[in-house]
DNA sequence: GACGAAACTGTCGGTAGTGACAGTTCCGGA
DNA sequence: TCCGGAACTGTCACTACCGACAGTTTCGTC
């Protein structure tokens, strides 16, 4: 199987979740990219095999606010436990309350993926195992499921680059438009990086309010904010 | 070992190399942490196993420069197998031979690393076995080989953020100035945010100027920009 | 040669940010 | 009890930013 995802011969979500299910005593999977942002996240793709009704019931009651495991692997390098997780944030508690009330196991563990650009992803995966039981399971598949979420990923990025670069080639910042944003996040005014990229300073504004445009945002300081976050402008 | 890592036990490079160097039959490690430039690369983290003399050689010679894994790895989500990377870049044919005038073997493979706030990393491994060996080897731990990259890097970070204290406590920002710093982040003017706050916006602009005097900076947008960098505001 | 993308420039009027002046209130620790 | 830190507010003058107006030039590709 392992193989199958290396050659990329498997791009297809729903193939890919069979495929893990067949392959290892899998309940569940969640596949989600998403870029963060101040006050929310923007989910990019998200696939997964938890059906409508589950769907439907984590964005009506309001569970992705309270969600650890986003935060946890979105933020983090280290696979998620998710009974970990539950422990470490009572609050979530409903979260879990309404899995068991779907009849859905308690027990996974979400792997975070690397993305280029500030985005963040993660594999999530649920199994239907008492607690004994899957501590051993994973013990001995964590490695298989690291890897397989990692070729996957690796083959959704490949594929999206394919097929829709939309996103990037509106996003993407010309030469002078990361200079200024640089200049700017090092607290230069307009009249600084007139002098010192040797142009006018009305030409620093030009090049300003297009990365402004670009990056849907209205101040400069947010489009610092942005393009930090989104290693548009390197880290000084 | 694999729950050594997972534990935390392992954040020493040293001990970390020793251990899958006992554990798996590899030659040679290197583990790059980088942040990525327009033009080139700021090495943030470097440790290795291929000696003084080999970076000596590496550095003089400027491979780096050609150096394919870096830009595969640093750049993607997939294991770079070294023979790969180098029948696709034949320029890069000097690196391979200077490893083979010092006695390092060319059969290995690269795993990109996900890191926060657009920064890169690699765990390069090097085996010293015929291309037959390596396939059957590979095919067979590469997963352990991901697995354990992943759980190192993440102690790798985990650690960083520990040590890393000492700005965190000259910079400590107080709870508004921290709301402040997060919604100028977003976009949000100075009258805005004292309406979201339910204060004066005179107030406003005294919790943004204690947040430039700490971070001592001139603007809210560099302001902002060194609290994204350093984690001092939420980045979701 | 036409075309688009990137780099570049000028002016005006309004709004937002910045520093310096000078305060009050509340709370927890020595 | 005193003290420091955090939260909070007012006014003034100056500077920086920002949108909308309307352009030229240069370069590489088709």
């Amino acid at each position: 199987m392992l193989e199958i995802l290396e050659c990329g011969g498997c791009i297809e979500p729903a193939h890919f979740f069979t495929l893990m299910r067949r392959t290892f005593r899998i309940a569940h999977l969640l596949y989600l990219e998403a870029e963060p942002y101040p006050d929310e996240l923007k989910i990019c793709r998200l696939h997964h095999t938890f059906g409508a009704y589950a769907a439907e019931l984590y964005l009506t009651r309001g569970l992705y606010r309270i969600d650890p495991i986003l935060k946890l692997a979105l933020g983090g390098v280290r696979p998620v436990e998710w009974t970990t997780a539950r422990h470490r944030f009572p609050e979530c508690e409903p979260l879990f309350k309404t899995a068991e009330e779907i009849g859905l196991s308690s027990e996974g563990v979400a792997l975070p993926l690397p993305s280029p650009a500030g985005r963040m992803a993660l594999l999530a995966i649920n199994v239907n195992m008492s607690a004994a039981e899957w501590s051993i399971y994973r013990r001995n598949h964590l490695r298989d499921f690291q890897l397989a979420a990692n070729l996957f990923h690796a083959g959704m990025l490949e594929n999206a680059a394919m097929t829709g670069g939309l996103n990037t080639r509106e996003m993407r910042l010309t030469g002078r438009e990361t200079e200024v944003l640089t200049w700017s996040a090092a607290g230069k005014s307009y009249w600084e990086i007139a002098t010192i990229l040797g142009i006018s300073e009305r030409t620093v504004r030009f090049f300003m309010t297009n990365a402004r445009r670009k990056l849907n945002v209205v101040s400069n300081t947010q489009a610092v904010a942005q393009a930090v976050r989104h290693a548009l402008i390197p880290t000084v």
